[in-house]
DNA sequence: AATATTGACAACCGCCCTTCC
DNA sequence: CGGAAGGGCGGTTGTCAATAT
């Protein structure tokens, strides 16, 4: 038994709106207003639609100061900032982009950002320079034009005194093809378990790879699969988790290196000695957003939205969830 | 030139929440 | 307090144009 209808579906037009009832929407619109009614607006206006249908022609298209198009740098960082901590709430998101509507953003994410992501384009705050223990030395990474280009200098590092460390423990993702360490073969430095590339005793921090995903269109691991592991016979298995707060955050980014298909990350702040992790670890870290919001800002800045049905009906822990991300350590 | 595929975006659908009676 | 109605939202679909084959 499903739900009555809002409207009679037979007698609404439907379909692409024509000027003329642009026209008239709008007109009556900024007349009278919509009298906090939308079902019975059309019928005021004149209009064969339905009343929902109005309203998001209204809000998506008609009032005033919208913008279309055009994403600006600026847009798309906030647009990453905010979904990766509190997801598609596209409303929410909207509401901090003046002009913009979920819609658009919505759709915007869809088409254009998250395959922007996908494909390796660079977001500015990918390139922000991490600082290193000084254990590590900087190498020149061996990596794809595309990939270099959008980590720059950052990505790969040799630690200059080696510690031989063997971890029981699987990895939380598939291991590269070739030319990489085994499980077995973990190599650390201080307590910081690493891949080691055999050859050439390059290090590289490995994030869980999305093996959830059929494809190997593999990207940023935020959201629910990345609270999930993934064992040799592809099924996730829930982790054993701890938050870092922001200001602890050792900081990983992603990408997928076409070649090898795993991704790589680096770290800041693993010198801090209080907060080194012991070798093989699961953690996860409350993302730093480019613009500086945790979740905690989210909140605030939700509690302040204008937006009706926002973050107290959120269960708690799936937000907190989306928040993070986690990283073998 | 014809057809298939892809991309962009407007619009719709249906669920959930809030409000009102 | 409970049910109905309306509003809001996220996900999905439809349509059209551009591009590829």
């Amino acid at each position: 038994m499903g739900r009555a209808p809002c409207c009679d579906k037979a007698s609404v037009k439907r379909g692409p709106w024509s000027p003329e009832e642009d026209t008239k929407l709008k007109e009556y619109i900024e007349k009278h207003g919509t009298g906090g009614n939308w079902i019975a607006l059309p019928q005021k206006a004149g209009l064969k639609r339905c009343g929902k249908s109005c309203r998001l022609r209204w809000l998506n298209y008609l009032r005033p100061n919208i913008k279309h198009g055009d994403f600006s740098d600026e847009e798309d960082r906030i647009i990453c900032s905010l979904y990766v901590n509190i997801g598609s709430r596209w409303s929410i998101i909207a509401a901090q982009l003046p002009g913009r509507t979920d819609n658009d953003i919505k759709n915007y994410w869809n088409t254009k950002l998250k395959k922007k992501l996908m494909g390796l384009l660079p977001l500015s705050h990918h390139r922000k320079q991490p600082s290193f223990p000084s254990s590590f030395t900087l190498q020149n990474p061996p990596l794809s034009p595309s990939a270099h280009q959008l980590y720059g200098e950052y990505c790969t590092y040799t630690p200059t005194t080696t510690t031989s460390f063997t971890s029981n423990i699987e990895p939380p993702f598939s291991l590269p093809s070739s030319n990489y360490a085994s499980t077995s073969d973990i190599t650390t430095s201080v307590s910081h378990p690493v891949y080691q590339n055999q050859d050439s005793m390059q290090c590289y921090y490995p994030i869980m790879r999305d093996n959830s995903s059929n494809n190997n269109n593999n990207m940023l691991m935020f959201g629910s699969e990345g609270s999930c592991s993934t064992s040799s016979d592809g099924s996730c298995t829930n982790q054993g988790r701890e938050i870092i707060k922001q200001e602890e955050r050792i900081g990983c980014h992603s990408y997928n290196n076409n070649n090898d298909n795993f991704m790589l990350s680096h770290s800041n702040n693993i010198n801090d000695g209080e907060k080194s992790c012991a070798a093989g670890e699961w953690f996860s870290q409350t993302l730093l957003a480019p613009l500086g919001y945790d979740i905690e800002d989210i909140k605030q800045l939700i509690s302040s939205s204008s937006s009706t049905t926002i973050f107290n009906n959120v269960d708690e822990n799936k937000t907190e969830e989306k928040a993070m991300y986690y990283y073998y350590y």
